[in-house]
RNA sequence: GGGCGGUUAGCUCAGCUGGUUAGAGCGCCUGCCUUACAAGCAGGAGGUCGCAGGUUCGAGUCCUGCACUGCCCACCA
């Protein structure tokens, strides 16, 4: 049966195909693998997937994280390991949120109309309607994630994991509730945490304001950039080491507009170096302020509501938004001669992460995690080694964050997300709070029956943050935690190093303390020891980020998100993955390219058509041959040498070259693979692929294959096989990154071979050094130099493509000059040459001849060489070898270089320094024989 | 206010622990529809590696300073 591809390669039809395909097949299940059973022997890999939001939309951060995660996945199934990779969606707790009141506000709705039940019921509406869809683009990105196992952070085992951890916490007395100063969004209506919060620069004012000093005629002059709390002022500080205001120790001052009379105190809050040194105290709407505030035991006055709408407290300003209350008061103050000053001043406002809204400060009840204790270990379990950030400057940051943490505000005001297990006793006056796993049917200290949930939710990262064990059973036991925890490796973008993989740090080592990994499993080499089976993963690598084309970071305010979709529409999956692959290398941000995607879809367009070729000879010559290399299963125990090149046999110079390029390239891909050097992966085997098998393989075995009618068919049918396993050993090399249109090359290759599920599953080629030939190498390097030079002539001298020039040739080694006699074909065929004829001497003065160390070769050709262009060649040449000579000999005159330098590097320098005078004395010469200038 | 990264060809980027002649893709120029591929083939032009010092036999690579640029962190009014 004849191979079948079609003319031209359409990705789209092909990438669709498999993707159903392995999905179908479930080709990446990983059952639960049971105790004793042959396949423990096997060392495992797991990795969890960052959650997308479940709303979410793919963009293209999401494909470059994911396409080095699915890389990665991939090699190691390849390489035998019994490789989890764990797929779900984060519930996303305000983002979700936001976009169902966003919907609702079309129908001019606002989630209290609909009440807490019925607006949930809407989100879970939303989430069955939209929450698919990531997951989905997921699989035409080619993840090849267990969709067994998919998990949304919502699901009902991993919600009572959340009750669960939290009671445990508070048991602990690691979860307080208390009244405290928090990052509000009053847009949001809800507390976020600090890391929610992101500052922005921008230019505002510091205004100054006098308060008369009670029983005098003195004033103080405080400074602020929020006039409008001074309504809640309680107090003035100033510093104790201050001269200025010693002498008001113990009075008061009466606060303007409101004209209440608030003590002086002195605290070291007030640095006399700043402003007029006394600064206003506003227990309620500053965190320094709170702080300064129970250390005087001031009263704190809240002159706001949750919609930074002024209150009750605010007297005649109540009601007023807060900037309009920040105009009035300043309008009022000046009115009345308290405002002294005004100055141009930035600040750096905090915004809510989500929506942008100014944060305001707040006073307010609310569940905080006391992180220390669990901060301690995260840092020891970094600090230790037990967990490798990579690259290592992560590692840094990531400490310094650790080191300066402040307690977790975990509530959120909000309705979607998992709800405090906790219960208010709305008995009386009783107001006692109790924790629990379930809602208690009394109250555990007056017994009343009237008992109500604590309307808080916990923030979307408390969730997140335990997935490595809940999504493995937790807090059962099972046989998914012996195996697969601690998971091997974490892949992640810098943005939620703290948001999420801090916190994962600190659950884990928390919650899996004790835990111990089956001792049977052994897990992937290369990533640290196996100190400590609590951490959740042993590794983390973060990569970089992806921007647009102009280097912006993208967002949709921007509008210039790329969707991924748009870009494997036009250029076809495999092609955009390349891309990132190629473009991933560690550390820098990459800016999205399409000339780039463009360059890969021809990379993809040339495998096709190789394969092409392949097929067109195979059918012709041995139809039904396949390649031997998918019958070796990974992790079988196969040695090594087994996992190179199987069922080729080298016998020809292009043969011996190509496997031993091969296997040079299988050992690069491996060890990029290993330290994360995609690009160059990627690069290596592009070039590789390209380079050496497409332009110089296949050319070379085209006279083996084209054989003569009635001829001996026997070279032919070796160069067949060769090509097969050799395209069989690239096709699998190039799986991780290009998984279709290897998985739909490789099917036809093997078409008919049932047992053959799917190349993902072959094992990865990998070095081989018996098949290295170092010979076979270098003489083809000589034969390249030989054709390009021959090429160069022709072109230089303007002969049309069509003619077969004579050549001669001077060659000085005998031993290379046997070899290209038996290769002068080869020759023929790839530098358009008539015959070859051998010199007895050097050619180097005649015009249309190049030399190089180790040849000299002429291209016989009647026509006249343009002399003014040959000597401005020559000149050309000339002064750059007379340029590297200078530098060359400057070095060897040198005692010093001789000295020190290793012996290498001086015999190379003295190799060179013989060919550069060759190469000079023979451009002089050619200089002369032209008769230039 | 701290910390981190970037600056290499017209454009987008490689260049790992310092070592002989700094690479690729795209774009550009020349010639080819050569029976796998014009999404291709062959050849070519194009770089004082941001600036100034230093270390070294030797610096794109290490150190210091500067400039420009981007990012992150931060409860000083």
């Amino acid at each position: 049966m004849p191979h079948e591809l079609s003319k031209s390669y359409e990705p789209g039809a092909i990438e669709t195909r498999w993707a159903d395909y392995w999905i179908k097949e479930k080709l990446f299940s990983v059952p639960t693998p049971s105790e004793g059973r042959a396949d423990d022997a096997r060392p495992v890999f797991t990795l969890l997937l960052p959650p997308p939001n479940v709303t979410g939309r793919l963009h293209m951060g999401h494909m470059f994280g994911q396409t080095q995660m699915d890389i990665i996945v991939r090699w190691h199934r390849m390489r035998g390991f019994t490789t989890l990779w764990l797929p779900g969606t984060d519930h996303a707790g305000i983002a979700t949120q936001m976009m169902v009141e966003r919907d609702l506000a079309k129908e001019g709705k606002k989630r209290r109309d609909l009440g807490r039940e019925k607006f949930i019921e809407r989100v879970w509406e939303w989430k069955k309607l939209y929450g698919g869809a990531i997951l989905d683009q997921m699989k035409r990105l080619g993840a090849s994630v267990d969709w067994d196992r998919e998990y949304f952070t919502m699901d009902e085992n991993l919600s009572r994991a959340v009750r669960e951890v939290f009671v445990r916490l508070y048991e602990e007395g690691l979860i307080y509730r208390g009244k405290y100063i928090v990052n509000w969004c009053p847009r949001c209506e809800t507390a976020i945490s600090d890391l929610e919060v992101k500052h922005e620069e921008v230019a505002g004012k510091l205004w100054e304001i006098r308060y008369p000093v009670v029983g005098s005629s003195e004033f103080i002059t405080v400074a602020t950039t929020r006039p409008e709390t001074m309504l809640g002022d309680t107090a003035v500080a100033v510093n104790e080491k201050d001269e200025r205001y010693r002498h008001l120790q113990g009075k008061k001052v009466l606060l303007p507009l409101m004209g209440r009379e608030i003590p002086i105190i002195l605290d070291e809050i007030a640095q006399p170096e700043f402003g007029t040194g006394a600064v206003k105290i506003t227990p309620a709407h500053d965190p320094n302020d709170f702080e300064a505030g129970k250390r005087h035991n001031l009263p704190q006055i809240d002159v706001m509501d949750e919609h930074a709408h002024m209150n009750q407290n605010a007297g005649r300003f109540k009601g007023l938004d807060r900037y309009e209350a920040r105009k009035r008061v300043l309008e009022d103050l000046h009115e009345q001669g308290f405002l002294v000053g005004e100055k141009e001043y930035t600040l750096a406002l905090g915004k809510c992460d989500r929506c942008g809204t100014v944060i305001e400060p707040r006073l307010s009840e609310q569940w905080f995690l006391k992180i220390q204790p669990l901060a301690d270990r995260a840092i020891e379990a970094v600090e230790s080694g037990e967990i490798t950030i990579v690259p290592d400057n992560y590692r840094q940051i990531y400490l310094n964050w650790m080191n300066n943490i402040h307690d977790w505000c975990v509530s959120r005001q909000l309705w979607w997300g998992h709800r405090i297990p906790a219960w208010t006793c709305i008995n009386d006056a009783c107001n006692e709070v109790i924790v629990a796993r379930e809602a208690p049917a009394r109250c555990t200290k007056c017994g009343g029956a009237r008992l109500e949930q604590v309307p808080d939710v916990l923030d979307t990262w408390f969730s997140s943050g335990l997935l490595p064990f809940t999504t493995l059973g937790w807090p059962k036991k099972t046989r998914d935690q012996a195996v697969f925890y601690p998971t091997t490796l974490l892949i992640t973008a810098y943005e939620i190093l703290f948001f999420w993989v801090a916190r994962m740090i600190m659950f884990g080592c928390h919650f899996m303390q004790g835990h111990e990994q089956d001792a049977a499993i052994k897990t992937a080499s290369g990533w640290g020891e196996r100190k400590n089976d609590s951490v959740p993963f042993r590794q983390v690598y973060i990569h970089a980020l992806v921007r647009d084309a102009e280097r912006q970071k993208m967002s949709k305010v921007k509008g210039n998100v790329i969707n991924p979709l748009d870009v494997i529409e036009r250029f076809g999956t495999d092609a955009t993955r390349f891309t990132l692959a190629a473009m991933a290398a560690p550390g820098t941000d990459i800016a999205f390219n399409e000339s780039r995607t463009e360059g890969y879809r021809a990379f993809a367009n040339k495998i096709w058509n190789a394969a092409r070729f392949m097929f067109m000879n195979v059918d012709r010559i041995e139809p039904g041959l396949r390649p031997d290399g998918g019958n070796i299963r990974a992790g079988t125990g196969e040695s090594p040498a087994q996992l190179g090149i199987r069922g080729f046999q080298p016998s020809t110079l292009e043969d011996r070259w190509i496997l031993s390029r091969f296997n040079r390239v299988a050992a690069d891909v491996n060890d990029a693979l290993q330290t994360y050097r995609f690009h160059e992966a990627a690069n290596r085997i592009y070039d590789f692929f390209w380079g050496e098998f497409c332009d110089w393989y296949l050319e070379l075995i085209k006279p083996r294959l084209y054989f003569e009618e009635g001829a001996d068919k026997s070279s032919a049918r070796i160069a067949c096989t060769n090509l097969v396993n050799l395209f069989d050993g690239s096709l699998r090399l190039l799986h991780p990154i290009m998984p279709f249109i290897s998985e739909e090359i490789w099917h036809a290759m093997y078409g008919g071979a049932p047992q053959l599920r799917s190349i993902a599953l072959a094992p990865y080629p990998e070095f081989t050094e018996s098949q290295v030939d170092i010979a076979a190498e270098m003489e083809m390097a000589i034969l390249q130099d030989l054709i390009v030079s021959i090429r160069n002539l022709r072109s230089e001298l303007k002969v049309d493509t069509k003619v077969k020039v004579p050549i001669e040739l001077f060659v000085h080694e005998p031993k290379i000059r046997r070899m290209i006699e038996q290769n002068s074909s080869s020759v023929g065929r790839l530098a358009n040459v008539e015959r070859i004829t051998f010199a007895e001497g050097a050619l180097a003065n005649r015009s249309a001849v190049r030399s190089t160390s180790r040849f000299d070769v002429h291209v016989v050709y009647e026509r006249k060489i343009d002399v003014a262009a040959e000597c401005e060649h020559l000149k050309k040449e000339l002064e750059k070898i007379e340029k590297e000579f200078a530098n060359n000999q400057r070095q060897l005159g040198n005692e010093q270089f001789r000295a020190k330098a290793p012996a290498k590097v001086v015999e190379g320098l003295r190799t060179r320094a013989e060919e550069l005078t060759m190469l000079r004395d023979k451009t002089k010469r050619k200089l002369e024989e032209i008769g230039c200038p």
